[in-house]
DNA sequence: AACACTGTTCCGTATTATGAAACAATAGGA
DNA sequence: TCCTATTGTTTCATAATACGGAACAGTGTT
């Protein structure tokens, strides 16, 4: 692949300069930039140039360099506002704040990985957080195993095969046959179970939606500290609230139920 | 300048064809968006397809048509966690939430709109909503009159001079001069106040966050619900948290305080 | 079966993106 | 104060590549 020197059309180049800034290095300056990915000065300079037009990126008119612009807040507000899922969610993820106090959020499958897609934090003092764009890999958290869980069979096997699993806790399934018996029992109970497969400290219970061909279109997730997850009280209502909330909304997406 | 017909470059392009995705109209077809633009429809296939292999759009496989992809979130989160002042803010933002319980949001000038770049929501069952990513004009509701209060005069006398403004309500403040007169208000007591100027039944309340040089960064709001907004305890509570945690983020922001 | 739509691919040409080099502006030493 | 080593930015001749008309390949409708 990297053979291929930069086989990059105008366009490419472009969208792969927007990538380098991220949370480790939010502000670029051109020659960085240039020297970072291969391309010359001037190139780099013309292409922020047209970004910078269009709002992709900001100048720092002093230091002179670059960073993200504002315009990505617009495709978000797009993207909550137009898509199906976002809009019918959001309102039934509100009664589920309400009801069980704790961190709602919805994901997605997103390539190999989990991507939080909408998010509403608990008001309590001890809560757990879970920004919009976060990310895991399928294998690890409530709201990744839910979402493996009912996925297509083959999307599974061919995941399972091709994918390494690594710990990132203590508390993390490596065991490739222990998850599959994981993902039958979340099928069959409904939810999904976690705690600290991600984070030590934090559980999380999650349900599926599904669509109107039972595919999964997302997971709903509580976020909770594990000294509250361990309530038994606590978990039975999280759990009943949270499963009936699954559906609903799934119901509201076509879905045909069980 | 539009006589220039079309004298736009492959990014312009590309980023004119992200453009046409809003909330209105999620989903485009190739030859949709060909003919809306007055692109080729092979060129506008070409830059899809690039656009496509970037998650800058996403095609359904059944419908083929395309809308935008999952890439934004990945940019929200750069800009909510590399940005000094999203990030510093955040902590802030909770306590105001907790103390006040109600809708927090964090707002910048962008051109000449106001922009809503962070959102914790009430949990109460009566709250008012702040998406991120939502607009208004700089002239209208407690955030944006705060934003315009603290801004160099200059922009300030360039702005009123070259924009029209028209009542989005029947609150809406239209009158120049009274609009002046308000902003020194706002500089003198430190908070800006607006009841239903752009939404009937909902109040704010606004405090600006201070740069090192004493330009306004952002705004800091509470948007309440009439009913409680009236409530003149709860008004107070809300109105002196809500100067406290502005001045301490200013602080944290590197503001020398007045 | 013919038609009217889609999205997609092909390909020769002319537009346009390219990078070396020059320019401008700044900061830090000596 | 001057020199150097950095920046970001502009220029320009040339080579590369983006372009659009036309053809292709599906789909659903008439």
């Amino acid at each position: 692949m990297q053979s291929e020197r930069n086989k990059l059309n105008s366009i490419e180049k472009a969208l792969s300069i927007l990538k380098v800034f991220d949370s480790n290095r939010p502000y670029w300056g051109v020659r960085e930039i240039s020297s970072h990915l291969g391309f010359s000065p001037s190139t780099v300079q013309r292409l922020l140039q047209t970004l910078k037009d269009y709002s992709y990126v900001e100048q720092n008119p002093e230091t002179r360099q670059y960073r993200l612009g504002n315009i990505y807040f617009q495709f978000i507000f797009t993207l909550q506002n137009a898509s199906p899922l976002t809009e019918t969610a959001q309102l039934f993820m509100r009664q589920l704040l309400s009801k069980t106090q704790e961190t709602v959020h919805l994901n997605v499958i997103d390539g190999t990985e989990r991507l939080c897609i909408d998010s509403i934090e608990s008001s309590q003092s001890l809560k757990a957080s879970m920004p919009i764009g976060s990310r895991s890999p399928l294998y690890a958290g409530a709201s990744s195993k839910c979402l493996l869980a009912y996925s297509e069979s083959d999307f599974v096997k061919q995941y399972l095969k091709t994918t390494k699993i690594k710990a990132i806790t203590a508390n993390t399934i490596v065991d490739k046959h222990r998850l599959l018996e994981d993902l039958e029992q979340i099928k069959s109970q409904g939810f999904a179970e976690s705690l600290g497969e991600r984070n030590p400290g934090l559980g999380s219970f999650s349900s599926a939606i599904l669509g109107r061909r039972g595919e999964v279109l997302a997971s709903v997730s509580l976020a909770i500290p594990e000294i509250r997850f361990q309530v038994d009280e606590h978990r039975k209502l999280c759990i009943s609230e949270l499963t009936k909330i699954a559906k609903e909304i799934s119901k509201a997406m076509g879905s045909l139920g069980s």
